[in-house]
DNA sequence: TTCTTATATTACGATAGAGTTGAGAATCTC
DNA sequence: GAGATTCTCAACTCTATCGTAATATAAGAA
């Protein structure tokens, strides 16, 4: 399995690791209608700008977003659309959860 | 996008956070060719017996795999291959990834 | 019963990551 | 040039998680 060797193990986690903070996603889910500034992304999603451009940069390093700098602005996007491909493989797993889950508890019952 | 609804976004995350770990990417890695005692597991991929079952908790939980036990072990086995699609995915944007970093460190030069 | 085996659980120290604050750096406007 | 704007970076606190060690639970063997 040439996918998940050892040596790989590191690096896909470190992949993964981007995608598992829910403000990524949502600065993700944002900047699928386009391109935005620090400024834009700070005001749909909410909290600090310090911090939003922290997690950018989590993203930027990972290749799933790109930056265009204008003047003072940093303008991002998304590099990489198969994190959305990735996010609907998720979701579809978690529909499935939910079912599975729901059962337990009426088992419980 | 109901993929990547705000409401979802924390279940989203914690899904990703199930596979940001190098021991359960391996973990998964060593399942991929059956079913396995945690035992089997410790000894496959190194660590102690206490946090191979830890981890093998996570991957549960969220369904990525699935028990059986049987007298006093526990057989472990791919519940939802699908994590596998996500790895490849992963992986497929970890090649990218690389030779646009080799790039950037080309023209550095 | 007593000992051994296999797994799960708990407690703990160490480390990593999130969010905030405050300080730069760069650009634009007046 | 002075001040405002936009973003990045560094330092800090707080919380979550990893790995380990010790203990608990449960089933089988002697």
């Amino acid at each position: 399995m040439a996918e998940l060797s050892d040596t790989n193990a590191v690096a896909v986690a470190e992949r993964f690791k981007a995608l598992c903070e829910p403000m990524r996603l949502r600065l993700l889910q944002a900047l699928r209608a386009g391109e935005a500034s620090v400024g834009d992304l700070a005001d749909q999603v909410g909290g600090g700008q310090a911090n939003i451009s922290k997690h950018l940069q989590v993203l930027l390093q990972q290749g799933f977003v790109a930056r265009r700098k204008e003047g003072t602005t940093s303008w991002y996007h998304i590099s990489d659309p198969r994190v959305f491909k990735l996010c609907e493989l998720v979701c579809g797993g978690l529909e499935e959860e939910l079912d599975r889950k729901r059962k337990l508890l009426q088992r419980r019952k």
